[in-house]
DNA sequence: TATGGGGAAA
DNA sequence: AATAATTCCCCATA
């Protein structure tokens, strides 16, 4: 009989030979299926009935390091697979995960060398990559040459083999400070159970295990609070560094507000001021700076003015390459990078494996939004077809004319109208990619529109006047990918967006993602023009929500206005 | 000291 | 596969 033959007995998954796992949207338990597997597996396409997960290599090794054996991720498969684990899948995850840890760095003295048996000793060496790092006399002792430790561990990932790095930090000079525990109108600061078992995974006792990894939290869960209880578990100098201006003062804000530190002992390292203190926060834009004439990077230089302890990467996804190099020969110091979502557009992922570490802690997004920690938020597809003439005009346009065409489809102003006189009395950022397509909507609506043309002293003054209500509706270009200031709002409604941004996706998602009074839910729109490549932009931009169990419910224009939308307060 | 443009990056 | 938009750096100018 066919494993799909009868919906209420069947099982959620599928594991086929080539490593690939289908989910059975329609399957009782498939939610709570996804939430197992996803700890070792990751979502590749999300089509409406059935998704479909790969195991890779990279999954299963952050699945090792967070503490699954190759006989509890094939259980895990067998409880919920219709037809099985193949062996040859069996085989590959037991391959993998005995991988991990197989192949060691330690420490003597002043020298590093690599330890693992026979069998995988031939195997690596077989690599010429890797034994180019070594001394010479490698018969007898696997030493590294000086200066080597990251390029070998990203030597070794190559040929397949994760090293665990036992060969211990730096120790940083010491930074003495307490975590505080109200703020200064006496409202408690508490570090959540979540923020505090992410901050001990990567600490691990003050091992030489911890020290080095990535904390995975949704957006709004705080993981700036994380990074400061790591902080406190070493009390060392610490460098910070982050994506922009405002991350870095919000670092700051956060440090004054939560921790005994002084305004004098923590430093923004920009543009306009170039002091280092023991805490110095600074973007990776200012590290990336390349001197005109000679390409010299040189404020690389900051990561040894001082004897830090711990580095911080924030949004580590976004880390660019030169940052990697010199991450690579900085492998002697602690280091945590936090992310809400670990993917790369560029497909660096492993990068931040080695060079970061492993993954030692994440949390899926449902989780939060069951504890409260998130509002609820519903997702819904809005498909609207392409009018006659601009379907004409459409079809002869080139590759390129037509992404545009579509995402500026005149029709979806009228879709925005409508989802607006349902959201009276909400408030609604309308997103977008195209700023001439903003400009359109925001003089139809009716309604301010920001963009990064926009001077700061207007932003504010717009989200002030967003925030205290008297705005209903903000039309916002990309800058809402960034800015930490801008107000919470319990529906947006996205317009157009970048192909491949996963992260762009998720971003937006978080905008309405702050826990609301009432207790009310959140509802995410995206207006997509159904036959064109919108479709498969947005559907790729979906994958990471996807992932999380967010479900997109797909409607049709023209039945939008028959079929009455919950309102945020009541939905789910 | 403030303002604006060029350039680079992801 | 590539575009559009944004941000931040430095530096020139006043």
């Amino acid at each position: 009989m066919s494993p799909l033959a009868d919906p209420r007995s069947r099982l959620p998954l599928i594991v086929q030979r080539d490593k690939s796992v289908l989910l059975d949207l329609h399957a009782p338990g498939a939610e709570e299926a996804r939430g197992r597997i996803s700890r070792f597996a990751e979502l590749v396409k999300s089509p409406e009935h059935l998704h479909t997960y790969k195991l890779s290599a990279l999954s299963l090794w952050n699945a090792a390091y967070g503490g699954f054996s190759a006989g509890q991720i094939v259980s895990v498969l067998e409880q919920d697979s219709a037809t099985g684990v193949p062996k040859e899948v069996r085989a590959y995850i037991e391959e993998m995960i005995g991988r991990a840890g197989r192949v060691r760095l330690l420490r003597e003295g002043d020298r590093l060398r690599l330890d693992a048996d026979a069998e995988i000793r031939a195997k690596i060496l077989s690599s010429q990559a890797v034994v180019s790092l070594l001394e010479p006399d490698f018969h007898e002792v696997l030493w590294l040459k000086p200066g080597v430790r990251g390029l070998i561990k990203q030597a070794l990932v190559r040929v397949g083999f994760p090293v665990e790095d036992l060969a211990g930090y730096e120790s940083g000079d010491h930074l003495e400070f307490q975590l505080r525990s109200a703020d200064p109108e006496n409202r408690p600061f508490a570090v959540r159970d979540y923020q505090e078992r992410a901050a001990q995974a990567f600490y691990d006792r003050g091992s030489a295990r911890g020290g080095a990894g990535v904390i995975v939290l949704p957006c709004g869960a705080g993981k700036t609070v994380v990074g400061i209880r790591s902080m406190h578990l070493y009390q060392v100098l610490t460098l910070v560094l982050t994506t922009n201006r405002s991350a870095v003062s919000q670092w700051k804000r956060e440090l004054l507000a939560r921790t005994t530190l002084r305004d004098d002992q923590i430093a923004e390292y920009t543009s306009e001021d170039k002091t280092i203190r023991p805490v110095t926060i600074t973007t990776y834009q200012m590290l990336t700076w390349r001197k005109s004439d000679t390409d010299e990077l040189i404020h690389f230089e900051l990561f040894r003015r001082a004897n830090w302890g711990l580095v911080i990467y924030d949004e580590v996804h976004l880390l660019p390459a030169p940052v990697f190099r010199v991450t690579a020969e900085l492998q002697a110091k602690r280091r945590l990078g936090l992310t809400a979502t670990l993917v790369r557009e560029d497909g660096k992922e492993d990068e931040v494996f080695t060079l970061i570490g492993p993954c030692r802690f994440d949390l899926p997004w449902r989780e939060l939004e069951v504890r409260g920690f998130i509002a609820e938020a519903k997702c819904v597809e809005v498909r609207v077809p392409l009018d006659r003439g601009v379907r004409a005009t459409y079809e002869e346009a080139s590759t390129r004319f037509r992404i545009r065409i579509a995402a500026e489809n005149p029709a979806k102003l009228g879709v925005l109208r409508r989802l607006l006189e349902r959201h009276q009395g909400d408030r609604v950022l309308v997103i977008g990619q195209y700023t001439r397509q903003l400009g359109m909507v925001s003089r139809d609506l009716n309604a301010p529109l920001i963009t990064g043309q926009t001077p700061n002293d207007v932003r504010e003054d717009l989200y002030r006047r967003f925030r205290t209500g008297e705005l209903p509706v903000l039309v916002v270009s990309k800058v809402a990918n960034f800015a930490i200031d801008l107000p919470d709002a319990n529906v947006a409604i996205q317009i157009s967006g970048t192909f491949g941004s996963r992260q762009e996706e998720a971003q937006r998602l978080g905008r309405v993602l702050r826990p609301k009074k009432d207790g009310g839910g959140a509802l995410f729109y995206t207006i997509v023009t159904e036959g064109t490549r919108d479709v498969e932009f947005s559907s790729h931009r979906q994958l990471f929500l996807a992932e999380q169990g967010y479900a997109y419910e797909i409607q049709d224009s023209r039945s939008l206005a028959a079929s009455p939308l919950m309102s945020p307060r009541t939905c789910r």
